[in-house]
DNA sequence: CTTTTAATTGACCACTGGTTAATTATAGTG
DNA sequence: CACTATAATTAACCAGTGGTCAATTAAAAG
């Protein structure tokens, strides 16, 4: 009554995390089970719990993983060849693009302040914040406090939270996001010059 | 087996109505439960839909409640006493208070693109915006373009959507919020005058 | 006092979801 | 080949959800 599969088709805690993601991008995190995950792999729901104690480890892991992206994605950015007013719209509009190109994520690193998600997470989320908060102000020639930084933050989180769930993709909201990074640039070129 | 309820204990759409706003503050909408309401007040589900044909009918009527609120907060702080660049402040303040202190239903009213919320609400989001873009435009004296404005709206829905569940009251949030309008309004300033 | 009428109850349905214990087939090992 | 560790299946449990409806009963109307 229980047949167990070749070794070929076995589970991996990998497959397992490309299918949780694949399902992120279509819904947003309430609403992938893992139930529907298994589904999805055609193996049974109770598999997955051999591989990950909980939920929540399994999510755990994914925002992990992104947290880490993020990071990286803005190193990049800013150690481009360009210069440094491009640098910097560069790091808002990549961040935005991130933020709706993983939306299910982006809510889990940055919308969620419940139970489901842990210090250790509120801590990747301030990693991360430090790292953007560097890089606006190397890459700004203006006298920024660490209030305007944050209010830039703040900005940018809006447009992705408004945006996230009315399109499924950065480029649908590209025009805007272009027109809201030039918006915030304009302010921020406004403070007095280092 | 089913006893009814005296005259002075009986159920009123009223009631039901504030109970639901009651959790409203307690839970994020996800969370409210027609169940958990019947509860609280103690009677039985069943008898709430004898009220409301369901949980949407009911949510809907108070988020259309606190549209005529946030409209209504819009005018009075737009037809205030004081000079106008205060008033500008407070339109962004009161914004921020308003949706600090009612989370659940600023989210229903502007962070849910799903299914859950219905072109009705979508309509009056729009109506509502639309009030807050003429009095921003009324109350500056700069050149604003209609995307200006729209990045100011982002700027300010970033504010609440990042401290909502963080904070359960906008005064825990009140001097970030006074630091971020400012930062907004110092952008505007750097605009050409009209 | 009797008939309506209106409000309420509570059982029921059909779901979704996380989690776990018992079970069994397979793969690797000696 | 036998044995064991492993990886999977199954089924059940538990807790919740929105929603429906016949039966009941309190209050109102006559």
């Amino acid at each position: 009554m229980s047949p167990r599969k070749r070794a070929s088709e076995e589970l991996t805690k990998e497959m397992i995390l490309k299918e949780a993601q694949t399902q992120f991008e279509k819904k947003d995190f309430q609403n992938v089970s893992m139930r529907n995950i298994a589904k999805q792999l055609g193996c049974s729901h109770g598999a997955i719990y051999y591989h990950f104690k909980n939920k929540a480890e399994l999510f755990y892991m994914i925002i992990e993983e992104h947290f880490s992206k993020l990071n990286a994605l803005l190193d990049e950015t800013t150690e481009g060849p360009e210069n440094d007013e491009t640098k910097l719209k560069n790091v808002f509009l990549r961040f935005i693009e991130f933020g709706l190109n993983h939306q299910s994520q982006y809510e889990l690193m940055f919308m969620l302040r419940n139970k489901e998600v842990d210090s250790l997470s509120q801590q990747a989320a301030n990693e991360s914040y430090q790292k953007f908060a560097q890089a606006v102000q190397s890459l700004s020639s203006n006298q920024l406090t660490v209030a305007d930084i944050w209010s830039i933050f703040i900005a940018l989180h809006g447009f992705v939270s408004y945006y996230r769930g009315f399109v499924s993709h950065f480029e649908e909201a590209e025009a805007a996001a272009i027109s809201h990074v030039n918006f915030i640039v304009s302010g921020v070129k406004s403070k007095p010059k280092l």
